[in-house]
DNA sequence: ATTTCATTTGAAATATATTTCATATTTCAC
DNA sequence: GTGAAATATGAAATATATTTCAAATGAAAT
């Protein structure tokens, strides 16, 4: 399963395939936090929103700053928002649902019912 | 931990983070294929592909049509290439090592050794 | 140099996704 | 309709990623 693209970008696209991630990404849109604001703002763990800063780190999708004590973390919003803009012209034109939706699992649940309508994005 | 993006972009990026399914959709670049070509072609198991273009096919990342007994998968360019063209800038530009790396588990490791270079965007 | 605040780290515990294997469906040719 | 080929499905087995908790580190103020 070792493939040019698939070796090259695995780790590219499940940096940012978790809820987590996503949620701080966001959240430094409006402009760069330091750990403990993104914690705070996102209702999380400290440490576990230092775990995830260090894989967007190793990703290059958010870069470090010291300050004083503290550590501020900016967006990459070269790549991001180009990439952010992508998902959302694509979820517009292929997802039935516009974003109200179900993870891998729960959709596999739910089209059992519902039988199979193609593209559901988000998860609930 | 839902925000946003992070409730809409997850099972977007998720689907593509996974080498079996990167591996599909760079085959697909060459043109659609049927599920038992596109078997052979990555040789792997014909059950685990279909799984896996189930998953490709409710994000809207392949494109199914029926021939005689067959079933041909084609991709969704418009979203795929752009998208891969991010990428590879992004990996130009943040990477490194230009793509010659570890999983997320195996990046960790390495850092331990070798002390927190950031960017490494592929696995091993 | 001790204390305090901010952040990182490691490793176990937990949660989630993937693959496999056996079986079911679907479609077509006869 | 029956048989054979192509694909899909479910559920268990396996693999992988995430979170948590306790402890360690780093930077600055006193």
């Amino acid at each position: 399963m070792k493939h040019g693209l698939s070796e090259t970008c695995h780790l590219f696209f499940s940096t940012l395939a978790n809820p987590a991630r996503l949620a701080i990404l966001e959240l430094l849109r409006n402009g760069s936090k330091n750990v403990t604001e993104i914690a705070e703002g996102l209702n999380q763990e400290q440490s576990m929103i230092s775990h995830n800063l260090q894989l967007l780190y190793n990703c290059g999708f958010v870069f470090p700053e010291r300050r004083k004590k503290e550590r501020f973390y900016s967006l990459n919003k070269e790549t991001l928002e180009p990439l952010f803009k992508i998902f959302l012209y694509h979820a517009e034109k292929y997802c039935p649902t516009k974003g109200k939706c179900l993870t891998q699992n729960g959709l596999r649940r739910k089209r059992k019912m519902a039988a199979a309508s193609p593209m559901c994005l988000s998860h609930q």
